[in-house]
RNA sequence: GCGGCAUUGGUGUAGCGGUUAGCACAGCAGAUUGUGGAUCUGUUAGCCCGGAUUCGAAUUCCGGAUGCCGCCCCA
């Protein structure tokens, strides 16, 4: 046993973990960009009444799990618990709001939270997220759950179901508050612990008790449906209708109303149903139209929704899904003499900038233990160098599961590597497009350009 | 944050008051003056931490830490 560990709840993220979250971003990161939400990064502390405000002092993200933070005697700081309020801060400190809208942005990062650990449920996890501002228009609500499900398609899970609701907007949730405060003080007596506190606090929690005994009086309550206002209704009727006609598949669930407090209107939870993970989130979302004022800015419609990328990552693994690529190098340099270091790098280093992944044995190991160590990192291929038929400006290329090789010239090597692995794609920075003029034009036939007559 | 269960080399485990704490895999070294995942030999490495009971504790008890399950809630 060691003698230090991660600390509660955290967890390393070793190679192939981590390769696979990098598989999962890009997939993620690339989707939200063509649905046009660039990414924001936030800071990892916030001031912590930023989530006070808004996230909401009832909620059990801020009332116990806030992971506070402090520097010297200053505290005020907490770990961030969740992205939507961290992003309108930076959105409202960068003067956005004074930007065209809608605003949208994506986000990946990691969040915390003080609650006790369980199986997927960590104190420090990765979640995507989306995020548009200033778009009151029900279809941002189902452009956000739209993407969400394609996004699933797209990395293949397959073991979740949409749950959607709607719990009205500010003005008229005022109503539904009072009506069902009313209701379940009515019946207080029978209600639990839980649920009796709750009806002060934040009565709609009440609807999602698990607590058996209130089930009777929770079936019993009036519908949120029956008690929100014709704009809300309509809103959620558009909602509906959008998904419909996308064909993405949803369940009404009357009872999902979620912990944070800026929700209005629309909520959304993507559950996973497979037997070991049966109705983890691994992803949750909403319309926010009064986070803006809940931060004393001026009024404008929001909606989100984040993923968690942990969940992601062990959901598809749970039903058979190759994530990422293996992320140990395919070729081995390795040599029978034991000082040529140098030649050892020079031979690595065209296949490099060829785009393989390449690592070098420098021990003075027999060579058959360099090749029974190149075989147990995980490499496909062996440069064998030093050997007495590899010299005069040749080397071997050896092919370890075919257990073929050949020699090949020095000017050859590159060539030959490919024959057995594929180079992996260079990363590279942005170039200039080349000039739309000098670009085939009508190539599938069509006229190039709409005429516009006012030209 | 509440309740329950768990914790033995790197990994998986045996041990159930007195054992040099055993085994398998992995690691390292050699057999093999050098083209490999085999075999054999050797070797490294462990009772989560602290206290208590006891002549004696990996084993019992109490605290703590961490993990898992349920609750709460959520990604």
């Amino acid at each position: 046993m060691a003698s230090y560990q991660a600390p509660r709840g955290m967890r390393d993220l070793l190679p192939e973990e981590a390769a696979g979250m990098d598989a999962l971003l890009a997939v993620v990161q690339a989707r939200a960009l063509r649905y046009g939400y660039p990414r924001m990064v936030t800071p990892v502390v916030e001031e912590r009444r930023v989530f006070i405000k808004t996230t909401g002092e009832s909620s059990d993200v801020v009332s116990k799990e806030m992971y506070e933070v402090r520097l010297g005697g200053e505290g005020d700081l907490a770990l961030r618990p969740e992205a939507t309020p961290a992003i309108a801060r930076a959105f409202l400190d960068a003067g956005l709001h004074r930007s065209p809208r809608p605003q949208r942005f994506f986000a990946y990062e990691a969040m915390f939270r003080g609650q006790r650990p369980q199986k997927l449920r960590y104190r420090q996890f990765w979640q995507w997220d989306l995020e548009c501002f200033g778009a009151p228009e029900a279809s941002v609500d189902v452009e956000i759950i739209d993407f969400t499900n394609g996004l699933f398609r797209e990395v293949g899970l397959t073991g979740y179901e949409i749950r959607l609701n709607t719990i009205g907007d500010d003005r008229c949730r005022a109503r539904v508050r009072e009506t069902l405060a009313a209701y379940f003080r009515r019946h207080l007596d029978a209600l639990s612990e839980v649920s009796k506190r709750r009806v002060e606090t934040n009565v709609l929690r009440v609807l999602d008790s698990k607590e058996p005994q209130d089930r009777p009086l929770v079936d019993g309550a009036p519908a949120i449906l029956d008690l929100l206002c014709d704009e809300d209704r309509r809103h959620f009727a558009d909602v509906r209708e959008g998904l419909t006609g996308l064909g993405v598949p949803f369940t009404v669930t009357p009872t999902l109303v979620r912990g944070l407090d800026y929700y209005t209107r629309t909520v959304v939870e993507f559950v996973l149903t497979a037997p070991e993970y049966e109705g983890i989130a691994v992803a949750g979302g909403g319309r926010y139209d009064g986070l803006f004022r809940t931060m004393g800015a001026e009024d404008m419609p929001g909606t989100g929704i984040a993923g968690g990328m942990d969940v992601l990552y062990y959901a598809l693994k749970q039903e058979g899904v190759a994530v990422a690529e293996d992320p140990k190098p395919d070729v081995y340099v390795v040599s029978a003499r034991p000082d040529d270091a140098a030649n050892r790098m020079q031979l690595a280093a065209p296949l490099r900038d060829a785009g393989f992944t390449v690592a070098i044995d420098y021990s003075t190991r027999p060579l058959d233990r360099q090749l029974e160590s190149a075989v147990k990192h995980g490499a496909k291929v062996a440069i064998i160098a030093g050997t007495p038929e590899a010299r005069g400006g040749y080397v071997i290329v050896r092919d370890l599961t075919k257990k073929e090789q050949r020699n090949t010239r020095l000017a050859a090597v590159v060539t030959e590597v490919g024959r057995h692995v594929r180079p992996r794609p260079l990363p590279t920075l942005w170039r200039p497009p080349a000039d739309p003029d000098q670009m085939e034009q009508g190539a599938a036939g069509e006229t190039p350009y709409l005429q516009d007559p006012r030209d």
